[in-house]
DNA sequence: GCAAGGTC
């Protein structure tokens, strides 16, 4: 059997040019994960067995340990010094299973990952997956080093292999854990200070990340600038001219001072030409276009947010329109084919002319940019209308076309011509301009040379002055930072990747701290102003770029080899720690900041149910995020978010005696379910998830649509009870409330919440849900009982069955049984008090629950 | 509920 070489790339589009270009187009192609591409071929001088598949970004990221999850129970300064792990960043696609299983059999790994650090951490990511070790003295891991996609780089690559560098990727997983330490524990800190103080900060969270957070001090800085602005006034003299039917307004060469002037160019009344110069001046073509500039071209000229342009780009790329658009270079690499991408471009029939033009008259090279080493630049890929992309595509594809073409067309040629005059002793000047070839700025008219014709003068000429006007103006401030000015900002700083930049911009909107007024600029709001003042007032450093700048010079360290890791991680999050403990001391400096542009909770929100401890009337603030306030308690229970909230039938919660709520998701089908405020902000019980058994969250990972709702027994937010919890039951014995046993999961069973007594329920269900219906027979809640764990699609073979909870009637089977007979017990009779299975007591151990009343997190 | 970095 041939020797098997597994090469892993890091994107499935990559693994596809990798394998098409090493098989010349002979392979095959497996779904998997990723597509697997296979071929035979020679691997150091042996004949071998190919196989090219890929991960999708990163395999891993790294998080905290469930039981430093709780906001409310762990100090966020024990982060700084809290274990991390790493877990599948996608756990449903399988990359790691994936690689594990393509890796069996494989004599040699060749990893193809993106030549950067991220790209180094991707390599040991795989290596770990694959399970692969280098054993021997020869080597069997390889690195391949490609700047771009193209046949002559990825041979070259292969000839060249070499091995993966553990120093960057060690870089990488440093500044992994110190943004997660940093970050989290600022956030977490902020947040529960200022939530529990204020009632209109209108953020769920108040984030903070050495990213975003000196994003958002760039868009305040200027805000600043604005608001303490002082104008001044000044004034300007213009003489007008008429010469050869042309009338001139003269620019002053003197700028902006005084009045007294203005006599003395009356008085003489002739401007007297000194100097006539013209000289050709020539503006330059572009060069590549990479993804920060196209970004702001989308802000500037198209109207473009970042994060809409990407997603744009996004499309066009995988729709074949575009080339790659997330890369930092603006050059291309040596081997690029530009007469191949013009000639898709032959018959457009919009710029189909002026690229038949260059074909035939032949092209430039574009101006010489800066080759990152990772894509070349955006550039177009085929020809495309306006109909086959949709509007908002479209003009961002356009711009791409332009720029391309653009790109490799001429300089544009124009003469300037400056003449001087003098009057009064004070010289005067006026400008003109006259475009000789167009070049580039013909497919990209807004670059052009606007042209200014001026009459004939001759060097001595005198021209009588038809008037002097003396202007006033005031000095006026700059505009709010427009979003082009920030990613410029952004990038100059170091804040943020081509990829990120948008995200971060993003955040700082969602996070409302700044809001995208007309013209794409950024004002910050309230909130976002009052936290860069409060930084700038304890810790400037905590708002300043150089904070990156800061964390990046020191994994560089790693990355170079000339410091350790586990000490670099140690020596910079002991810095910030230092730097958080400080902050936490002086939080009553920035609190004087909020105090003064918020509401305290107290004076928010409209009485809505009772506290348990207190008795009276808690607060319910309708601001982002909902929650309770009690003003006599002073404290503050957080809600589930994104729906509405009401006081649930007057009940009291058995446990701690809060008003029970219903919340109602929002949307037309949101699902409703009660919940005590209490226990829903109690920590989880101890070793839930043993109880539970490994729970899962839903597609989204949050709460809502798919996933399971927030029980208000046992807060565990992915608790699969809580589904039933939304039709609760009257209790047959004392008329209490039924609902699900969080004790004794995963078995289905109910349990009353006044008397303790439990009801038994069809076992191995996958899901149990109350229905709108009653039983005819006792009027209690029909219960639905569902078996087929990936479809409720009533068919054949479909396992979906109705019954009454308390009857045991199953009232219609829909189909046939298939497991076994009838879950719901027939002939026990019927009626309310005939019920199945009543166990006293909780069941699960001695004399210590004996006590009914005994919380449920007791156990 | 939290960071930033890949990619979808």
């Amino acid at each position: 059997m041939a020797t098997k070489v597994l090469m892993v790339a890091e994107k499935p589009s990559i693994s596809l040019s990798i394998a098409t270009a090493l098989s010349g187009g002979r392979m095959s192609t497996r779904r998997g994960s990723t597509d697997v591409h296979e071929f035979d071929g020679q691997f150091r001088g042996y004949h071998v067995r190919y196989k090219v598949t890929s991960v999708i970004g990163h395999v891993f990221s790294l998080d905290f340990p469930s039981s430093y999850q709780n906001w409310e129970v762990t100090d966020p300064m024990d982060l700084f010094h809290a274990p991390v792990l790493k877990s599948e960043s996608n756990p449903k696609a399988h990359i790691r299973r994936h690689l594990y299983h393509e890796a069996q059999g494989c004599t040699y790994l060749v990893l193809w990952l993106d030549c950067d650090r991220e790209g180094e951490n991707i390599c040991y990511e795989v290596i770990e997956c694959t399970g692969i070790h280098e054993t021997g003295p020869g080597r069997i891991i390889y690195r391949a080093r490609f700047s771009s996609v193209t046949e002559k780089d990825i041979f070259n690559a292969m000839e060249n292999l070499v091995g993966p560098n553990k120093d960057e990727a060690l870089a990488v997983d440093a500044r992994q854990e110190i943004d997660l330490k940093v970050g989290v524990a600022f956030t977490r800190f902020q947040t529960r200070y200022f939530q529990g103080k204020y009632g209109n900060l209108d953020s769920r969270v108040i984030s903070y990340g050495p990213c975003q957070t000196p994003t958002l001090g760039f868009c305040v800085q200027r805000y600043m600038q604005i608001t303490t602005f002082k104008p001044e006034k000044f004034w300007y003299l213009s003489p007008y001219v008429i010469k050869d039917g042309y009338e001139l307004q003269m620019d002053w060469d003197r700028n902006k001072v005084a009045v007294m002037f203005q006599k003395l160019v009356a008085n003489d009344g002739t401007l007297k030409v000194t100097d006539i110069s013209t000289k050709e001046e020539s503006k330059s073509r572009p060069c590549g276009l990479n993804t920060v500039n196209m970004l702001k071209v989308a802000s500037s000229a198209l109207g473009f947010g970042p994060q809409m342009a990407m997603q744009l780009a996004e499309r066009l790329y995988t729709q074949g329109f575009i080339s790659y658009p997330r890369t930092e270079s603006t050059a291309y690499p040596s081997s690029f084919d530009f007469r191949s991408a013009l000639s898709a471009h032959l018959r457009n029939p919009i710029w189909g002319n002026d690229v038949q033009i260059l074909l035939a008259d032949g092209f430039c090279k574009p101006r010489m940019g800066s080759d990152a080493g990772d894509h070349p630049p955006i550039t177009p890929m085929r020809s495309a209308t306006e109909d086959m992309l949709g509007s908002d595509a479209w003009r961002l594809y356009q711009y791409i076309c332009q720029h391309f073409i653009g790109s490799v067309s001429p300089d544009c040629k124009y003469t300037r011509t400056k003449i001087e005059f003098t009057s009064g002793g004070e010289l005067f000047y006026c400008v003109g301009q006259h475009v000789i070839s167009k070049g580039f700025t013909s497919i990209m008219p807004w670059m052009g040379v606007s042209e200014k014709n001026l009459p004939q003068f001759k060097n001595g000429d005198k021209i009588n002055i038809l008037k002097v006007d003396l202007h006033e103006g005031t000095t006026s401030p700059p505009d709010y930072l427009s979003e082009s000015e920030l990613i410029s900002l952004m990038e100059k700083n170091g804040i943020g990747t081509d990829a990120s930049i948008p995200v971060h911009i993003n955040n700082i909107c969602e996070r409302n701290y700044v809001q995208v007024n007309s013209g794409r600029r950024l004002v910050p709001t309230a909130l976002g102003t009052t936290l860069i003042r409060g930084y700038q007032c304890i810790d400037p450093d905590l708002c300043l770029p150089d904070i990156r700048s800061f964390i990046e010079q020191q994994i560089t360290l790693i990355a170079k080899g000339k410091a350790d890791h586990v000490r670099v991680v140690e020596h910079v999050l002991q810095q910030f720690m230092e730097k958080y403990s400080y902050f936490v001391k002086k939080i009553e400096d920035m609190d004087a900041l909020f105090e003064a542009q918020f509401s305290p909770l107290a004076d928010s929100g409209r009485l809505l149910s009772k506290c348990g401890k207190c008795t009276r009337y808690m607060k319910y603030i309708s601001s982002q995020p909902t929650r309770l306030y009690c003003i006599t308690c002073e404290e503050v229970y957080h809600l589930p978010q994104n729906g509405t909230i009401k006081l649930y039938k007057e009940l009291a919660c058995p446990l701690d005696g809060f008003e029970l709520l219903i919340f109602s998701m929002a949307g037309p089908d949101g699902k409703t379910f009660p919940l005590c405020p209490y226990c829903y902000n109690s920590p989880p019980f101890e070793g839930i998830d043993k109880l539970f058994g490994t729970l899962k969250l839903g597609n989204s990972g949050k709460i809502g649509k798919g996933a399971g709702m927030p029980c208000f027994l046992c807060p565990h937010p992915t608790c699969p009870h809580s589904l039933i919890t939304q039709g609760v039951c009257a209790c047959p014995e004392c008329s209490g409330t039924l609902v699900l046993d969080p004790v004794s999961a995963p078995k289905w069973r109910l349990c009353c919440n006044t008397c303790n007594c439990l009801v038994s329920l069809p076992q191995g269900a996958h899901r149990i849900s109350t229905t709108g219906k009653r039983c005819p027979e006792c009027d209690s809640t029909i219960i639905e009982v569902d078996f087929n764990k990936k479809t409720t699609v009533l068919s054949d073979g479909a396992t979906l069955h109705e019954g009454c909870i308390l009857c045991d009637e199953l009232l219609h089977s829909l189909v046939e049984v298939k497991h076994g007979s009838s879950f719901f017990r027939r002939g026990r009779g019927r009626g309310r008090n005939r019920g199945r299975g009543r166990h006293r007591g909780r069941g699960r151990g001695g004399s210590k629950h004996e006590d009914p009343k005994m919380s449920f997190r007791d156990f």
